[in-house]
DNA sequence: GCTAAATTTCAGATATTACTGAAAATTCAG
DNA sequence: CTGAATTTTCAGTAATATCTGAAATTTAGC
């Protein structure tokens, strides 16, 4: 069997690649995983794990931890090539689909455990009344948190092309809420 | 001058500073500074340097940090107290003006540079055509953040009132919407 | 089943980040 | 100005997170 060739990085997907890495920390990946995932991403052929780590210089562990990862954040689509046992993986096509998947899974990773905790505090019977201040405070979160989630819920389920048109639209949805606000009589 | 008293934390308040200690990995702030946030949105008054410290249970040195850290995301309020030299501190009391803050202060930080590198890179000749399909990827990702990120900025401007009822709105917009695709007669 | 290829696991090594105490710098009442 | 109170800085240390190679496990053709 043709032993899978060393890939090709241009100048270009170097840069991208590079990046990701960097802003990995910032968005609660490490730089190794940021780099894998942006090297699927702009790879039109599916890697399997060796051409990923050599690709990046990293090792085949590194790189099978890495994977882990990002199969994890659901990310990762995993291809069989015909008469090759190994393994080759490429992140989905659509650029709105990976947006979708990421936002959702930060959001079970970053905001659900806190309404989850803000809602056990609340749910508990308030027997002192000298914390009413910080129990408000959470109360406002709590609310705060939900409306912001059950929106993104509520966006999720829109189809892709629906979704760009609404946000294309902006804040011309308000001139629309006003209107109704005013046939409606609302303030 | 009356020694500022230790500060009582009720275990309501606990939970809620340890959640946010937990979490502030997950947040890109360290465990620190995600309590010492924690502890002044609970604290109805404004704390200073050495009351942080004691109820945290961390050195003077690390609440300083700290705060310096708290600044940089434009969280932070110095309250001065007539007589007293030392600086009290509190956080903004509208958990919307909060939230605000921290969605801007995420986009500078972790969307805007990603916006940056990839139109940096598109904006340069291609003169290579054998990586065509990563600039397409490049070029798709660019579009989508832009979009993202325009919209955000809109949100931004509307009062809290306002965005809350856009929120609630949810998917209903989404009718709103397909009215006026079938006015204007587009699919 | 057997075996070789492929993948995963994990203990130890490296690298990064967070924290502290001491010293330096700043602030402000007198 | 002076000097005590307060805050900040920073070098060294502690704690975390990441990465590696070697060994264990899994997989698939025969």
């Amino acid at each position: 069997m043709d032993p899978a060739k060393t890939i090709e990085i241009s100048p270009h997907s170097e840069s991208f690649i590079q990046h990701f890495g960097e802003m990995g920390s910032r968005w609660g990946i490490n730089r190794t995983v940021g780099q894998m995932c942006a090297l699927l991403v702009v790879s039109e052929k599916a890697l399997n794990a060796d051409q990923i780590g050599e690709a990046l210089h990293i090792s085949r562990s590194n790189v099978s931890m890495g994977l882990k990862e990002l199969q994890s954040w659901n990310l990762l689509r995993a291809v069989t090539v015909t008469g090759d046992r190994k393994d080759y993986f490429t992140t989905p096509d659509d650029v709105w689909e990976m947006a979708r998947t990421l936002i959702e899974e930060r959001r079970k990773r970053e905001i659900d455990p806190t309404l989850s905790m803000l809602r056990s505090v609340l749910l508990q019977e308030q027997q002192s009344g000298d914390d009413s201040y910080a129990l408000q405070k959470m109360s406002d979160m709590h609310d705060l948190i939900e409306l912001l989630v059950s929106w993104l819920n509520e966006m999720q389920t829109l189809k892709s092309q629906r979704l760009v048109k609404l946000l294309k639209l902006g804040s011309g949805v308000n001139k629309i809420l006003d209107l109704t606000d005013r046939v409606s009589g609302k303030s």
